[in-house]
DNA sequence: TAAAATACTACTAAAACCATAGGAATATAG
DNA sequence: CTATATTCCTATGGTTTTAGTAGTATTTTA
C-alpha cells in the first residue's frame, strides 16, 4: 500500500503555505522550486486543495496562496481526504447487501479497524502541529 | 487510499483456509464459489500466499490448501505485506539523501506515524483472532 | 488410465498515476 | 492603458497497476 505522490507533494505544499501564513501569499513557483516539483503539476494539486476550501488564492503580481483558515483549524485528515480520496473504502459498506460469507464479514471488520487507526492519527493533528515541528527543527539547524 | 481487491480477496481466502484448518485441505473452487471470486484469479492470489510460505498445497483429487503453520502463528501483517506490498513506502527512507526541505522532513514523520498505526493493528492480530471472531459470529447466526 | 486437482505462463482491457502543454483570465505597477 | 506576473482551465500522453481471462502442463488418487 502506497501513499501517492499527489498526497505527498500536496501535503508538503500546504505545509509550505502554512509556514508562510503570516508572511503573506506564497506562489506556486516558489513552492515548486523549494520542493523540486514540476510547476504545472503542483498547480493541479493546489487546485484540488483550493477547491476543498483549504486555501485561498490571489491572482496577478504578488499573488499566490494563503491558508483559508488558521493552521490549528485545518485537520490533517481533511487534507488527506481531499488528496488521497476517502480512506479505505470497503465495498459492502455502501451496497448494503448482506456479506457473502463469514470470512467476508470478519475481514471487513479488520479493514475498518485499520481505517480507524489511520484516521485516528490524522484527525488528531492539525497543520499547526506540523508548523510547530518544522519551526523547532529549523532552530536546531541554525544552532 | 484503497485497499486492493487482491488483498481483500486474499485475506478472505486464507481465512477460509484457516477455518478449515482441522478439516483438511480446502480447494480453490470451493473458496471461489463461497466468495464468488473467479477461480483463475483466486489461483494466482493463493499462489502469492503460498510462495510466502503461509499455506501448503496438495495436488490431485482431494487436494487443496492447508495452513503451513497454526493460525495463531500467522500474523495478519505477514499476509497483508505479501498481498499488498510493503506498507507505506516513503522515498527518502531508502535513498538516504537529506530531505530537500523542512516540509519534506516533517511530512515524512507524519507518514511514518500513519504507517506505524497500520502496522500496530496488523502485527498484533493473528489469523486465530479472525477465526475466533468468525466462529463466535457463526454461533450467533445459528441461534 | 481417467479424472481431479494444483502450477505455470502469457495475454489484455481498463483505470489510475504522474505528469506536460498551451492558452485564458485577472490583478498590479508604472 | 499597457506590460507583466500570476492563477485558472482543459486537453493530452506515457507508464504502471489492477483485475482479471485463457491455455496448457504437472501431479496425485482411485
Amino acid at each position: 500500500m502506497k501513499i501517492s505522490t499527489r498526497t505527498r507533494y500536496g501535503m508538503r505544499a500546504i505545509l509550505e503555505i502554512a509556514l508562510a501564513y503570516k508572511a503573506g501569499p506564497l506562489q506556486i513557483k516558489v513552492i515548486a522550486e523549494r520542493q523540486n516539483i514540476s510547476n504545472k503539476y503542483l498547480e493541479q494539486l493546489i487546485a484540488i486543495i483550493k477547491s476543498a476550501g483549504l486555501v485561498r488564492s490571489m491572482r496577478g503580481p504578488h499573488g499566490g496562496y494563503v491558508l483559508a483558515k488558521s493552521p490549528e483549524d485545518i485537520k490533517l485528515s481533511e487534507i488527506f481526504r481531499v488528496l488521497e480520496g476517502p480512506v479505505f473504502t470497503v465495498e459492502c459498506v455502501e451496497n448494503k447487501e448482506a456479506c457473502a460469507s463469514f470470512a467476508d464479514c470478519i475481514t471487513r471488520r479488520l479493514w475498518i479497524e485499520v481505517n480507524d487507526a489511520i484516521l485516528n492519527v490524522l484527525t488528531n493533528k492539525t497543520l499547526q502541529d506540523l508548523v510547530e515541528m518544522a519551526e523547532k527543527e529549523k532552530l536546531n539547524y541554525q544552532i
